[in-house]
RNA sequence: GGGCGUUUAGCUCAGCGGGAGAGCACUUGCCUUACAAGCAAGGGGUCGGCGGUUCAAAUCCGCCAACGCCCA
């Protein structure tokens, strides 16, 4: 062959730099609107800028450039909408790192500067996530990327705003919050990651006002008792009951209590009293509230004790804790000290305990919203897949509560309000006012919007929401929404939130949820960590479609991955087996034009019945499990067609006939190989885009590309049950002799001689029809059809399907060898007999079971037994 | 505290009511003209434990244990 690629082992890196160029300058990833096809249409979770992609995003994207591809060669206008999300919170910390490496705090740089190297770093990171999409083969169509923060987006988060204001949906109010003291910025309750940790139960001594009787409270966080602003107890505790109504005085500071009943506090908790410090604590706060207590602050934003506190100010919280708890020691106030293990809430981002702080915060009221989102799920308008998640969706949604949007962040879509520094007016407006009505100064927001509240909009707003444009008439609602768990919340809650209030549409009819890669040993991958596999690496060691089958085959729904460098390299193994046997097909088929076969005159033999039959049940099995995301299944299938039926068997026998004389013959074989190649890499396409490219564009009579080629419909006059029974007949007698063969140490290289006996006449006369094929692929020098064999201790002696194979033993072969490998194979076959044959001794067997099942056990027992009666007269003759 | 998931061959995992499977690892024999990144054959498992339903349970139900995750 003169084409020096495929004189080659598979080279993945010249393939895909190749491909991946052309299909982009032919813009056959582009989705164009045809009313004549049916739309269908992913938009890609949008990576963060933050940094580079990770096997997470490689898996999840490879699943949807599967979909998008199946879809595209199924016929639809498939589009795969692309695009990256500003990621707020996490950019701005990443970028203040950077900038800590160089000496310099945002502070210093001040707000445009800063966010002017944001935009330097997303131009850098948003390239490369891009690179890294194309590196793995994404079918992404690039006329339509989209970044949260384009000027066209932002229009659609102001709409976003403006209209929630305009409905009374978005409220601004003081409210406890979760502040991380490090970020500086307020935090939704979802981007709380709670953690056990071990602290403290310090029990606290609060005198009662009128006579000085002591009450014992216990807390986890002393140093909020600066704040303190009651005691409670529970309605119900007949402990406490006296003292309701009454006042304690708080130690250190000398402040009245009132002492307040309250049900929300829990009897069972350390003393069943507890301070009540509503600026620190939910809980407090919310009983605050309730009860009409004051509210002190005592801390600053980044967690020091305020000016309020004279004598502790200016120390951090852990420090004024450590002092308080002096103090009160000092001062006999600790009655005493417990370890208690409790959960403490962290910054998603940056890790740093969170502080419940009081500040005055944007908000969206989500009651109503989520009755919507919630009914949408319930009555499959949206269905999740693997369906147990839509309870994780529901669990949370029946539990909403009002969502916190604003973030103290420079980074991120300015929040459209503007306050009158006069009247002190709010106005919340499409349009930047200049002016407040009553002709006072304005001045904006100067916070930023939460990142999930923009990219809540995704699926519209890429699309240009609120303008009605002909890509969301023709591609909205979506098809399918591919992510990870650990968003539904975040995001795809919020999405299709949003899509029903403001399009009154669904976002997307599907949501698949992927599994989470981890390591080898079943660790999430992270870079702290250190056990992240970098996908790239992967690729430039293995080829990208060795990555993505790897990960299609370690895809199974509902369950976590682990992905480890050996399955990688068995996919390579796999992608080198296509190749080649794609080498053996294409250097015999120089010459053939398929479009000149007539199908219908090709005489098949039973092999290239058998194959085709088998093709047919990959397309149905590929078919079935893509459209229930078993991905792991679809990867399966091909392979097990590709190399266990196709490979293994297919081509080998077809060697005989290829290479033969028999004009007819050898046409009906290259016929046969054409079709199951083309056919089988139409199928392998979504998987492995560039090796079923490189090599389905080299077979006779395709076409430039397979990524706009028709996807296979299974033919079902093809499925053959006869072809597929008979071959398992010839399969069975082959397997055998090869057994006999291993076994016996007989050489593969030495040709022996072998008599069949038959005892089934169907069975005999197809071994006879295919002999030639038995004697190649068994390697026999001779076959002789027999009705008794006169000496039986001169052989070995194979039981296969319907019939019993001598091979003369002349010699060269250990009769011990002979008798162990006997005597194996009895013990194998009585274990099974011994079970069939207590089945069938049960009556209430015979009577309940359906009857196909008996009468295949029955059969099943008198072929063990006939196996069994042979073995045991050979193992006698045998001595 | 509430919920979910996992437990099958040495390792990683499929299978989820009627004959225990794959890949890797291991053993044996082979450079057989597509492929040694390969071919052929083989060894290896009371399917976490206990109980129940069923003619029949790795598979369905209950309890328990271990590990992991989510929510509070």
């Amino acid at each position: 062959m003169d084409d020096e690629l495929l004189n080659k082992p598979y080279e993945p890196a010249a393939v895909e730099a190749k491909w991946y160029d052309r299909w982009l300058e032919k813009r056959y990833f582009h989705a164009e609107i045809d009313p004549d096809k049916e739309p269908f249409c992913i938009v890609i979770p949008p990576p963060n800028i933050t940094g580079s992609l990770h096997m997470g995003h490689a898996l999840n994207n490879s699943l949807q450039d599967f979909i998008t591809r199946r879809k595209r060669m199924q016929g639809y206008s498939a589009l795969w909408l692309p695009g990256y999300d500003h990621a707020g919170i996490a950019t701005q910390n990443v970028v203040e790192r950077v900038l800590a490496g160089e000496g310099v705090t945002r502070q210093e740089l001040g707000r445009e500067k800063f966010v002017e190297r944001v935009w330097e770093w997303k131009a850098k990171y948003g390239d490369a996530i891009i690179g890294q999409l194309k590196r793995l083969g994404c079918s992404c169509d690039w006329d339509r990327e989209r970044f949260t923060m384009d000027e066209r987006y932002a229009v659609s988060v102001r709409e976003e705003f403006v209209r929630y204001y305009e409905e009374g949906l978005l409220y601004r109010d003081y409210y406890i919050v979760n502040w991380c003291p490090r970020c500086l910025t307020a935090l939704s309750d979802i981007e709380v990651e709670h953690e056990e940790v071990s602290g403290n139960l310090w029990y606290i001594r609060y005198d009662l006002e009128e006579n000085g009787e002591p009450i014992y409270v216990a807390t986890t966080r002393p140093e909020t008792m600066l704040g303190d602003t009651a005691l409670a107890v529970n309605p119900e505790d007949t402990r406490y009951g006296h003292l309701v109504g009454k006042r304690a005085i708080l130690p250190l500071v000398g402040r009245r209590l009132p002492i307040i009943a309250d049900e929300i506090v829990d009897t069972d908790f350390g003393t069943g009293v507890v301070k009540v410090t509503p600026a620190h604590d939910p809980n407090d706060f919310e009983m605050g509230r309730r009860h009409g207590l004051e509210e002190i602050n005592i801390l600053t934003p980044d967690a020091h004790v305020n000016e309020k506190v004279g004598k502790y100010e200016g120390l951090d919280r852990y420090e004024a804790r450590h002092q308080v708890v002096k103090d009160l020691e000092a001062m006999g106030y600790i009655d005493r000290i417990e370890p208690h293990l409790h959960s403490v809430g962290h910054c998603y981002r940056c890790h740093t305990v969170i502080e419940p702080y009081l500040s005055l915060q944007w908000f969206v009221r989500m009651k109503s919203l989520a009755d919507v989102a919630i009914k949408a799920v319930e009555d499959g308008r949206i269905a999740f897949t693997p369906e147990r998640w839509a309870r994780i969706y529901f669990d949370w949604m029946y539990n909403i509560r009002d969502w916190c949007v604003s973030r103290q962040l420079w980074w991120g879509h300015r929040i459209p309000a503007w306050y009158c520094n006069d009247c002190g007016e709010i106005l919340v407006s499409r349009e930047d006012p200049t002016a407040c009505p009553c002709g006072g100064e304005l001045r904006q927001d100067p916070d930023v919007l939460d990142t999930w509240f923009s990219s809540g909009l995704w699926p519209f707003a890429t699309m240009g929401w609120p303008e009605r444009t002909a890509d969301l008439d023709y591609f909205y609602p979506t098809s399918v929404l591919v992510t990870a768990f650990d968003i539904i919340f975040f995001w795809v809650a919020r999405m299709i939130v949003n899509g029903l209030h403001f399009t009154g549409d669904v976002p997307f009819r599907e949501v698949f949820i992927t599994a989470l890669v981890r390591d080898e040993s079943g660790k999430k991958m992270s870079k702290s960590v250190g056990n992240v596999i970098d996908p790239l690496e992967v690729i430039d060691q293995f080829g990208t479609d060795s990555l993505r089958f790897t990960l299609g085959n370690i895809a199974v729904p509902g369950r976590d991955v682990f992905l480890s460098e050996e399955r990688i390299e068995g996919s390579r193994h796999f992608c080198n087996k296509i190749w080649n046997a794609c080498r053996l097909v294409l250097r015999n088929l120089a010459d053939f034009h398929p479009a000149e076969v007539d199908p219908a005159g090709l005489e098949l033999k039973l092999a290239d019945r058998w194959i085709l039959s088998a093709l047919q049940r990959a397309i149905y099995k590929v078919d079935d499990s893509s459209d229930a995301y078993n991905y792991s299944e679809v990867s399966r299938a091909l392979h097990d067609f590709f190399w266990g039926d196709f490979c293994d068997w297919y081509l080998e026998l077809c060697k005989e006939p290829l290479y033969g004389e028999d004009e007819s013959a050898k046409t009906a074989v290259r016929w046969v190989l054409w079709t199951v190649l083309d056919t089988a890499l139409r199928l392998l396409h979504p998987i492995m885009p560039f090796i079923t490219e490189e090599l389905w564009t080299r077979l006779p009579g395709t076409g430039e590309t397979l990524v706009t080629a028709a996807w296979p419909v299974p033919d079902s006059g093809y499925l053959d049950a006869e072809a597929e029974r008979e071959m398992g007949y010839l399969q069975d007698i082959i397997t055998c002799i090869r057994r006999i063969r291993s076994e016996l140490r007989i050489a593969p290289s030495q040709k022996i001689a072998a008599e069949f006996l038959f005892q089934d006449p169907s069975i005999e006369r197809v071994a006879r029809a295919h002999m030639a094929d038995i004697v190649s692929q068994a390697r026999l020098a001779e076959a002789s059809f027999v009705a008794a064999v006169e000496d039986p201790s001169a052989y070995a002696r194979g039981i296969a399907a319907g019939c019993e194979i001598f091979i003369p033993l002349k010699g060269t072969v250990s009769f011990g060898d002979e008798i162990k490998r006997v005597e194996k194979e009895i013990a194998r076959l009585e274990k099974d007999a011994e079970r069939s044959r207590g089945k069938l001794a049960d009556a209430r067997f015979k009577e309940r079971a359906p009857e196909a099942v008996v009468s295949k056990e029955r059969d099943k027992l008198a072929e063990l037994d006939l196996k069994l009666a042979k073995l045991r007269e050979q193992r006698e003759l045998l001595g």
